[in-house]
DNA sequence: CTGAAAGCGCTTACAG
DNA sequence: CTGAAAGCGCTTACAG
């Protein structure tokens, strides 16, 4: 007599997970063709793909991976990796943007993604051995201030690798994936201007950064179009904090009282900047056109909501993860630059 | 004659890492020696353990996980899942707090982290099948609504599991760690009353959250031991965003126009608050005292800068990596609950 | 304390 | 198109 089926499974703990073997052993075939129907089903009949894929739907059969990554030498999986001080990334709302994107993108090939930190000089060790002995794939790499030592280390190790935002400083050498910034800037300076200001002061970002160097470049290009002589009191720096952002608006102020537009690198510092304006009695945009960067979230948050630059990071983190992977199968992969586009609120 | 010996490796592309075997030969013991040596030199001589470890060093081995993994049927590796619609909280700054202290605790185990996302009913079964495969040894949980499908799918797969914040509906099958929501909640209404404020009015959030439920019981119980009666007026539902802060508040000015303190069950919302407050044209702390919820980055550029409730988040992040590994490791914990601690600075 | 050996679950030439 | 077999790099009883 046989038992009755036991309702879901057994009470033992031992539920071994079914393996190829069992698999093979349900549809009467070998193991090896199980395994080829698990490639593709290339090279199969039509009567065993049949039975393996009958086989495997029965026994709910998933692949072991580490089985697998043994044999391929690889292990299917891709470091998202940030490379600066943990504090300031986790609180750009850029970062978890392009975080949420590369999970999503990844997430359709089935790789999981794994964050990585590598902030001080302990993290950075241990992060390197990880990645060295190759147990991820490929990097996406998350920093953007010149002279990271981290992507030396990647590079000697040869490490598929794709950076968000071009690495300054490497001479071509990584691939990136970067919003033409000179270009978005261009567009804001050309709309502060056609709207009539003739002061138009810029709040840059830092220099070692591509967006600080690029997004100045920008500025300064739109004024020679408009034959405007740059003006070194129009300038301040900020490190694109909201603080800093604050902090530079008001040295700008001081030093030129005149301004009636302001191009603010990135919509963090131009809330900090729109707190400073607004301190000093000056209205936006009536007294001051004030415009960003980035179309973050907080640009619908401030007061006048901002016209900004938007970054498409959608397509950002897309790009980022097919240059990669492509990367990891051996294709050489050109750079890519994504155009921007103008957002226009009520701040300018 | 001998070569002279190559500069870094070799030109053709196979360097091929070394394993145990290579370390073995180097250190003239067996391949059972050196994995002894690996897991933690027990058994093993003290020139064994000597040999092998000088050995390590010089050829620059590192263990090969997917092998260790194949035989240990673990994965040593944890998944942070999220299973909120993504924008959710992507947005929320408590969330990237959360994710980089539980980024930090393993790291310390040197357990990678992967990030996966359960927003839509694609990505949960796609979560579901890698999880339930045994992909991960365990799962961060970040979920707060009551009713979370996938809760039951990991229980059913008895897959070790830790919740941020406790699964409402769960009767106590899943653990979790929190912050002790109603003691925060009543510091703050105590702190409210006691600062000479009569008509306390309350910003919850959703009723279908621990936070919403607990912060609002514990606004009750202090009024109850003042001897203030409950005014259902004086209570108003956001959903934790700064937009459904700000509206929770008109309603509330609109009901209840003699209020006099506000306690808003989050941050985020408390922001919104304040500037319905604002253009409602009363002064914060003057006119209305405002206690927010959370200690989130926000508080403090809000103006006023904001009185509120800290969350010990490095503690909760540490504290839910700790039961997460003793789950593993088969022990049974215990919830954690942590105590927060009223931040006081201008706007009450 | 230590070596020889089996085995984890796959993939992939190799013959046929 | 298919099976038998080797091998990926480890860990872990088992003898000794």
């Amino acid at each position: 007599m046989t038992e009755p089926a036991p309702q879901g499974r057994p009470a033992g703990k031992p539920r071994r997970a079914p393996t190829i073997h069992d698999v093979a052993a349900v549809a009467g075939v070998s193991r090896g063709t199980v395994s080829r129907v698990l490639q593709g089903g290339h090279n199969v009949s039509p009567a065993s793909l049949e039975a393996v894929n009958a086989a495997i739907g029965k026994l709910g059969y998933v692949v072991n991976r580490h089985a697998r990554n043994l044999v391929t030498q690889r292990s299917n999986s891709v470091a998202f990796l940030l490379t600066e001080p943990q504090e300031r990334f986790f609180e750009d709302p850029n970062f978890t943007t392009l975080l949420r994107g590369c999970t999503a993108a990844l997430g359709e090939h089935d790789i999981p993604l794994l964050l990585m930190t590598a902030g001080d000089e302990a993290e950075r060790r241990r992060v390197v051995r990880y990645l060295a002995a190759g147990h991820v794939d490929g990097v996406l790499l998350v920093s953007s201030h010149r002279g990271n030592p981290m992507i030396e280390h990647l590079r000697e190790a040869e490490i598929p690798m794709v950076s968000c935002g071009k690495p300054l400083g490497q001479r071509g050498r990584v691939a990136y994936v970067a919003a033409d910034d000179r270009e978005g800037a261009k567009d804001m300076v050309r709309h502060l201007i056609e709207s009539g200001r003739s002061r138009v002061a810029t709040v840059a970002g830092p220099q070692d950064t591509p967006g600080g160097v690029e997004r100045l470049l920008g500025y300064r290009e739109v004024l020679d179009e408009y034959g405007i002589t740059f003006d070194e009191s129009l300038v301040a720096y900020g490190d694109y904090s909201r603080a800093g952002g604050e902090q530079a608006a008001d040295r700008l102020l001081a030093a030129a009282p005149g301004l009636d537009a302001l191009f603010v690198a990135s919509d963090l510092m131009a809330d900090g900047a729109l707190a400073a304006l607004d301190r000093a009695g000056r209205s936006v945009p009536g007294d001051v056109a004030v415009g960003g960067f980035d179309d973050s979230p907080a640009a619908l948050t401030t007061r006048p909501a901002l016209t900004t630059v938007r970054q498409p990071w959608d397509r950002i983190s897309q790009e980022m993860v097919r240059l990669l992977l492509a990367q990891i199968a051996g294709e050489t992969q050109p750079t890519v630059i994504l155009p921007t586009e103008l957002v226009i609120r009520e701040s300018a």
